[in-house]
DNA sequence: CTGTAGATGATC
DNA sequence: ATCATCTACAGC
């Protein structure tokens, strides 16, 4: 039986926390379909890198009513629009007015593939269908609905890898935050080497 | 295989 | 005007 994660293992900076999420899988229960995928890929942001502010994350400009989730004690999701089509869950993580979250950028479909595929329009797993922030939530049918959700309720949450299991993980910039002045540089893009769900960069 | 234009709407 | 993106389509 897998352990889930609790909300202790959440109130750590997402700097932290995003590494560690590596090889855990997430899970959306729906009423006809439980969508597991296990996680290759993710992005910390918010706090700070050798003294420097994350100038890359939405909290920096301040508490608004789209970035409140981040602000909030970690162990919540925060999910937004972006490009005014696609979804991005994050997982806030450290404790209440830190505001710092993980984004998750790529999972591999472990269960619900049929749904996933119908969600995706397609008719054949590939790495398309899950190795990016956008593709995952429309594969898992993430939305809205899921922002603010408790993530160690029962609907949506994080169960640990196996332990023991081998695996190579690698550190990068993050991707797309050339607008960020400091934080463009820093080392927090975290990844499962040539795990092929893995988005390019 | 590479690169890029356009979709599309909330945010500030 | 700006985006923590994706798809389609062009051109090798």
């Amino acid at each position: 039986m897998m352990r889930k994660w609790q909300y202790e293992e959440f109130q750590e900076p997402a700097a932290k926390v995003a590494p560690k999420l590596l090889g855990s899988y997430l899970v959306h229960v729906r009423p006809d379909t439980t969508f597991v995928g296990r996680i290759v890929e993710t992005e910390a942001y918010g706090g700070t890198y050798r003294r420097q502010v994350d100038d890359g994350a939405h909290s920096h400009k301040g508490l608004t009513a789209r970035t409140e989730p981040m602000f909030c004690a970690g162990g919540i999701a925060y999910v937004y629009l972006i490009y005014g089509m696609y979804y991005c869950m994050n997982i806030v993580t450290a404790s209440p007015g830190d505001a710092q979250a993980v984004l998750i950028r790529a999972v591999e479909p472990v269960d619900g593939i049929e749904r996933m595929l119908v969600n995706r329009k397609a008719t054949k797993v590939t790495k398309n269908l899950t190795n990016g922030p956008g593709k995952l939530c429309m594969a898992m049918e993430i939305g809205l609905a899921e922002n603010k959700i408790d993530l160690c309720g029962e609907s949506l949450f994080i169960l640990h890898g196996e332990s023991g299991i081998l695996m190579h993980t690698e550190r990068s910039r993050r991707i797309n935050i050339d607008y960020a002045v400091k934080g463009k540089y820093f080392p927090w893009r975290f990844y499962i080497k040539n795990n092929p769900f893995v988005s390019k960069g």
